[in-house]
DNA sequence: CGAGATTTTGAAAAATTTCAACATTCGTGG
DNA sequence: CCACGAATGTTGAAATTTTTCAAAATCTCG
C-alpha cells in the first residue's frame, strides 16, 4: 500500500488552482500524505494553506464524545486551511493517498486579493452545506452529495467517491447505515448504479436533481 | 410601529466594526430597514458588504416547497454579504429594525486585507454550525444557540432573542414545536429563566456548557 | 485463500415531526 | 386604557424518520 501511493505520487501532475497565478512565487514543495494520516489538528497553529494536488481530505470537528462532522471534501485542484486567530479550528487528514502544496500566507496585499474569492467559495460552499444538514431528509442529503461530486469531477456520470461509507455519513449527518439504505434504494429504483463500492453512475441524474430542490 | 422605528433609528449610535479602521472612506450613509424587510434576494446582482449598526438580520436559503435554512443571524458590530460570483446565493432580511452601513468593495488591495479576516471567521462561524447540524440533539443545539447569542451579547447571563421561535428552528433544523419543547424543558429543569418571550437568563450556564462539547 | 475491515440488511428503539388544539402576546382601534 | 383579533408560542398524541443494536454479506489485501 505504501509503495502504491508512492507510486502515484511520482507520477502525479500537480493541478493549478483556479485563482490568478499570484500563486506561483508563494509555492512549497509538493508534501505527501499517506491515507489516513493528519495534515493538521484543531488547536495547532495554522501556518497557511494548502493546495491539494492529487488525492482527497476531510476537514472535520470532534465532539468530547467522539460524534464527528466532516465539514467539507478537498479534491484536487482546491484550496483548504483558513483559519482564524492564527489557530487551526479544526482537523484536516488526508482520505487517500494525497498530494499538498503548502501556500505561506504573506502580510502582502496581493494575497489577501489572491484568497480573499477562495475563502468566500468556501463560505457559500458551507452555508449551502447548512441547509442541507438542517433541513433534507436522508434521501435529498445523498443526493445533493452525489451530484456534488458529480459537479467537481467535471459532471461526468461515473464518479468515484475517495471517502468511505462512514466519512459519507459524517458529512451528510447521518448514521453509516442510513447511507447505506439510501444508498440501495438508490439502487433498486434503478437512479444509481454500484459498478464498485467506490464507484457510482448517475444513471438517472434528473431524478437525483429532482431530489433536491 | 414604523413611528417607533424610526425613533430607534433616529438615535441610534453607529457601532464600530472590530477589524481595522480601513473601512472610514468607504462608509455609506446608514440605511434603515423595518422589520421583516429584504436586503437582498438570492440571484440578485451583489452590491457589497453591509455592516450592521442596530437590530438584527437573518441571512438564509429556501427549498422549492418553503423549506428554509437560516444559515446566520447577524447582530451590531458584524459585517455579512459576501457572495461569489458577484451574485446573491442567500436572501438576507431585517429581523426587526435595523441600521446598516452598506460598504462597498474597492479594487483596492488594502480592502481584501481588511475583509479577508472577516470572511475567514464567518467560514469558521458556518463549519461550527454545521457540526450542531449535523451531530447535535435538539437540546444541543438549542443549549449551543443560547451560548452563542450570549458570547455575542458581550457574556451576560440574560440575553436577548431579536427573532422569533420560528427563526430559531429554522436556524437549528428544527421544527418550532421542537425548539418551544426544549426551551419549556430548559426552563422546568431551572437551566434558563424565561422573564418573556425574547428574554432568557441562563440560570445555569454551566450546564448549558456541558451539553454541546 | 483467509482474516480483518467495511458494507449491507433487518428489527426494535429513540428522537423529531406532524397535526391539532389551546394559550399567550402584541398591536390596533374603540 | 382596555378589548379584540391576529399572530406567535405552547402542549399533547400519533406518525414518521432516523438511529441503534445485531448479524450477515462483501470486499480488500497480504
Amino acid at each position: 500500500m505504501i509503495l502504491h501511493s508512492a507510486k502515484a505520487f511520482a507520477n502525479a501532475k500537480p493541478v493549478e488552482p483556479a485563482g490568478p497565478a499570484v500563486w506561483a512565487h508563494q509555492r512549497q514543495p509538493l508534501a505527501f500524505h499517506a491515507a489516513g494520516t493528519e495534515i493538521y489538528a484543531q488547536g495547532e497553529r495554522a501556518e497557511g494553506l494548502y493546495l491539494v494536488t492529487f488525492g482527497a481530505v476531510r476537514v472535520y470537528r470532534l465532539l468530547s464524545d467522539g460524534r464527528r462532522q466532516i465539514s467539507a471534501f478537498h479534491l484536487p485542484g482546491e484550496v483548504f486551511g483558513f483559519e482564524a486567530d492564527g489557530t487551526h479550528h479544526f482537523f484536516a487528514e488526508a482520505i487517500a493517498a494525497t498530494g499538498l502544496q503548502a501556500i505561506k500566507p504573506t502580510a502582502d496585499a496581493d494575497f489577501a486579493s489572491a484568497v480573499l474569492p477562495l475563502a468566500v467559495a468556501g463560505l457559500v460552499r458551507a452555508q449551502e452545506h447548512l441547509l442541507v444538514l438542517g433541513r433534507q431528509s436522508a434521501r435529498e442529503r445523498v443526493a445533493a452529495f452525489l451530484l456534488d461530486m458529480a459537479a467537481r469531477q467535471g459532471d461526468l456520470d461515473e464518479i468515484e467517491l475517495p471517502m468511505s461509507r462512514t466519512d459519507i455519513g459524517d458529512y451528510l449527518g447521518l448514521t453509516i447505515e442510513t447511507v447505506s439504505r439510501v444508498f440501495s434504494r438508490l439502487k433498486e429504483t434503478g437512479v444509481i448504479r454500484l459498478p464498485g463500492l467506490r464507484s457510482v453512475v448517475l444513471a438517472r441524474r434528473n431524478i437525483l436533481e429532482g431530489m433536491c430542490e
